[in-house]
DNA sequence: CGTTTTCGAGAGCAGTGCTCTCACAGTAGA
DNA sequence: TCTACTGTGAGAGCACTGCTCTCGAAAACG
């Protein structure tokens, strides 16, 4: 991504994001299914051929798309994390469910293009793999901070802790959050697995909304926010 | 439903049938985008034309597929509840998520159908209502039972209780389910909220884990049912 | 300057959902 | 039983799709 040198790059790199952002207004009407290469060239102007000299096939453009939905998506939830006091770890969980919540209200299909179905017969290239993390490393650094900090509230049932290499594997992920696994020690697998469990049922939720399956409940959002709440508070989080 | 009375009924009702048993299966190999009708009518040795006799369209198509899909998915959670000692609060709910898992396993494809993203432009039928929830019905019936018996745990953590008119909209959902709201009194909203949690948790799962957001995790298998049992506890289920 | 690379446009192929028309066969009423 | 009706299958056809190929022009490079 250096600076492009002669005109003509410049002039690709213009096209290429245009190209990709007529893809994004497409997307946001027909979905993902009814994305089509011809209707961005014709948006554009341009022949339907001249398209493919930026992106090889239909499934690059939408690998440009689910990077940026992701990117966005993290973003999102990095920049909600932050505005919050770091000890108020139950703030900050909710914080960042807020925030993936109305990025997904605002952008249902840009959503379910990540979150919901795989596109048949495409394959998620390796370049998504980082911006698709962002989301459960800032929920992982969130209950990593808490273990440090002593203010992990144990499980206040008897729950079986992971064993053998699960646990093990649990452990070694979190060397990948920002901050690491210094000072949880021990812990770490049982302070993974929560991580885990709070981002499964975050996009549970979020989806469980954006894909109808909460018709029953009708006042939706508020029962959203409560059952984020709840989550947060059974898996140990607390607020300053 | 009834007896087709003429030969022409009979006969129709038949490809009806088979024409819905290809759709799934070409379903099963190229998913829900790539399934089409003209290759449907050449795997039955007749013209595209002819399946227009029998389903309107595509999307008549995916709604049969779809029902189907609920009902195959609800009656494995049913079988799967059904098979376990009823005081056996925590077994009952690990089977239903077993079996809904396995289920899922074995039709990706169907599975995203129904609980992936919803096809564009396509909006499920009132039809659909009654099979999608069998499901979070066999769930509720186990909550339910448990909160008759005094056998759910209560939250051993503070969390605030819903209130107000989301309260009593979920103490209302409680009619619906299998044995009803009596001897559950006051604790419903409770109930509704646990099952809700549950059933989002156990969806969010299976789908994280057959859409490939689980990829960091080795020991899939391992840690869905560890997740699930953790899921279980938390929400207050006990075993016998 | 000439050569090479890049790019846009157009035609074309194989496939799609869906509609229309037409001929035929099964059904029901006189 | 004959007749009118209705359900059914086949074929042609429309508008659309992703994608490939070729060709001429323009920009970049030596």
């Amino acid at each position: 991504m250096s600076a492009p040198r002669t005109a003509r790059a410049r002039v690709r790199a213009e096209l290429t994001r245009e190209i990709a952002d007529a893809a994004r207004r497409q997307l946001a009407e027909s979905g993902a299914a009814g994305l089509s290469l011809r209707a961005v060239a014709r948006e554009l102007g341009m022949a339907s051929s001249a398209v493919y000299r930026y992106f090889a096939n239909r499934d690059e453009l939408l690998t440009a798309l689910i990077a940026s939905a992701y990117d966005g998506i993290g973003a999102a939830a990095e920049a909600a994390d932050a505005a919050v006091a770091r000890g108020d770890h139950l703030g900050r969980w909710r914080a960042v469910g807020e925030a993936v919540r109305d990025w997904a209200q605002a952008r249902p299909h840009e959503y379910a293009l990540v979150y919901g179905s795989p596109v048949p017969g495409y394959a998620a290239p390796d370049s998504t793999v980082g911006p698709a993390s962002r989301v459960v490393l800032a929920l992982g650094a969130n209950f990593a901070d808490a273990a440090r900090g002593g203010r992990l509230a144990p499980l206040a049932v008897p729950v079986s802790e992971p064993s053998g290499p699960l646990a093990a594997e649990l452990a070694a992920l979190l060397a990948g959050v920002p901050g690491g696994a210094e000072g949880v020690g021990a812990a770490a697998p049982d302070v993974v697995r929560r991580c885990l469990a709070a981002w499964t049922q975050l996009f549970g939720t979020v989806s469980f909304e954006l894909f109808g399956q909460y018709a029953m409940v009708g006042h939706r959002e508020e029962y959203v926010r409560h059952t984020l709440e709840l989550t947060g508070v059974l898996l140990g989080l607390r607020a300053e």
